[in-house]
DNA sequence: CTAAAATATTTACGCGTGTAAAATTAAGGC
DNA sequence: GCCTTAATTTTACACGCGTAAATATTTTAG
């Protein structure tokens, strides 16, 4: 009922007995007053529940407790759901988290950075978009801002890079598929918005020369991140015209073979590994809706928890530590086969 | 290369040849100087990409540029979906947009609640959780800053509610689907966490007894916003314990539908309205996956476009005018049926 | 060309908090 | 009880911009 009015800190620290000086220290790291002090200014709050004015701290404050997130595209339940589990971590921490999607527009990821840059953050967590992204914008934020780069690799962008090991992944998902049944036939689109596609691509190419098997690339036209939308169609296309040269195909990424399932299934063609199966179809990302496909997606998972786990430490270890760290450091997590019932 | 550093206003002030009050008024609003200012002011702006610090301007206005937007789920495509074209429209509004997801908890609904409180928005566009929700703390936020409650209505909440007529949509698909072949069974969750699930219940028995049928309602077990899974559980069951009455069954969202659909698949069940088709399946939401299940789902489309753009103009009219409409205003638009091949 | 109207400048203060330096007080060990 | 050390208070200024009032300048209308 009698809940005093508190307009500002100075009323706060005569309410609560306590200099201010002395609770703006306590507001920074309530640790870094004396036990009895802390306890006087929180019997304070909880009768008159004040916070400090969020813009009048960062003001002055060099280093404010804003940590921004950007990815390429939120409205994709893979980046929506490692931008969660990043926020997460990120509070735990006691920072301010920031998400913001460039929704596959080079131009907004610059605006983004910009918008993050004038509320001076501590430090960023960036998912860039990759091929499309403004290198040079880029770098010039990364050089004012402590950085860390995931998901996808720019190189020499941000202080660190943390991301999923494709080079691995892909392999383990090729020897599962060579030694369980035909050698298969890698499924991208033809110019991929993420460098990751570059990488499985050369995995690809090298463990089937590895493995004694000749590799045959089908190639899916069409820009932009409608991946569902592409596989569905040039994978129809390609299944018409029976570009694939065995009964297995491995796409570049869940997305795609989301649509390409949808493909097969329209044409009639039983997906799968067993006895009736015409063709068996694998994925790579362990997309959120890699579970609920037509039969269930066989992908590669990424390791989000230890990528996003790892990400926030590198970015509060540079933050506390004020210094970014001289050499740039590579960390890649191994994927996990995800077997499931479409190979 | 010669690119000045400007550390202030001042500095910019003096940079670009205006007097500093002057060219404040001008980021306040670029029209409300002269042309020829602007034009200066401008010049000067492409020579040394200076902005005004975000956290100086806000201390002072009584009115903040900041919209805050908070959706109870953000890795849900759906939200994900609403959530970017209400971004687009508030930037295009001149506003600046920040969304947060209560990611399916209560607790942290308050806590977002809480957050944007401290950074002063000028209005809040905010989709709660539901039933889930604590009232009181929403009543409280909502009795300090103007808001404009979307898609899930919690009656008395915010200034104004903007959302999907459930009723209409969901007797366009009753009727759709009782025309072109048996009745459907309605199957949603028991305990739904969504408000707009009791509203499309209701509708679909007074619909089905308006036309002359009994209804029939399968529930499913569980609880939580993983409504794919309880689809896919729940539906396995039922249907393999035959508590469908009829062939057709309409789930209450498309998230419940794209889990159904994995249970009728793997069950060797083919949907779909045509020869050798064993059941048909309805949705409703109109999901970014719908496109992409096995076969496609037909559903009933929010109008995303008019929802989004409906509940900006309302937060905006709210914040430009001053004072909040006194009677709360209820704004429904109707869905569209989507014809695709599962029902 | 002149007066009225519109716009810009000067000056000055306020916002709520960070933070530094010096002075004071409290806590802990012997 | 005294001394050392740590914590707190006092005092004072800074941050970057909003904004009001008085004044000066420019633009527009006639």
């Amino acid at each position: 009922m009698s809940k005093p009015k508190i307009r500002n800190m100075e009323e706060f620290a005569a309410f609560s007995g306590i200099s201010r000086p002395t609770v703006s220290k306590y507001f920074h790291d309530p640790d870094s007053v004396r036990a009895s002090t802390k306890e006087r200014i929180e019997m304070a709050i909880a009768q008159c529940d004040y916070r400090p004015n969020i813009f009048a701290i960062n003001q002055n404050r060099k280093l404010t407790k804003n940590v921004g997130i950007v990815v390429p595209y939120l409205a994709d339940p893979f980046f929506a759901e490692i931008a969660r589990r990043i926020e997460t971590l990120v509070i735990a921490g006691g920072f301010r988290p920031i998400t913001l999607s460039s929704h596959g527009d080079p131009a907004l990821e610059v605006a983004n950075l910009a918008s993050l840059r004038s509320i001076k953050p501590a430090g960023v967590l960036l998912a860039p978009l990759g091929r499309a992204s403004n290198r040079t914008a880029i770098e010039e934020f990364c050089a004012d801002v402590p950085t860390v780069n995931f998901d996808s690799n720019i190189e020499g962008v941000g202080t660190a890079f943390v991301g999923h090991n494709n080079t691995q992944a892909t392999s383990v998902m090729l020897e599962y598929l060579i030694r369980s049944g035909e050698p298969p036939v890698f499924f991208e689109m033809k110019t991929p918005p993420n460098p990751n596609a570059n990488k499985r691509r050369n995995a690809y190419i090298e463990t089937m020369e590895r493995l004694g098997h000749t590799p045959h690339i089908v190639h899916a036209e069409g820009e932009g991140w409608e991946m569902e939308e592409i596989g569905y169609r040039c994978g129809k296309q390609a299944l018409i015209s029976k570009q694939f040269a065995t009964n297995t195909v491995f796409c570049s990424n869940d997305r795609l073979a989301i649509g390409f399932l949808v493909a097969a299934y329209e044409l009639g063609l039983r997906v799968g590994l067993g006895e009736g199966c015409a063709m068996r179809v694998a994925g790579h990302d362990n997309h959120p809706f890699s579970r609920f496909t037509c039969p269930t997606l066989t992908t590669v998972s990424h390791n989000y928890a230890l990528i996003a786990a790892s990400g926030v430490e590198m970015i509060l270890k540079v933050i506390e530590s004020g210094v970014p760290d001289p050499h740039r450091k590579t960390t890649l997590f191994d994927g996990e086969l995800i077997m499931r019932a479409s190979a």
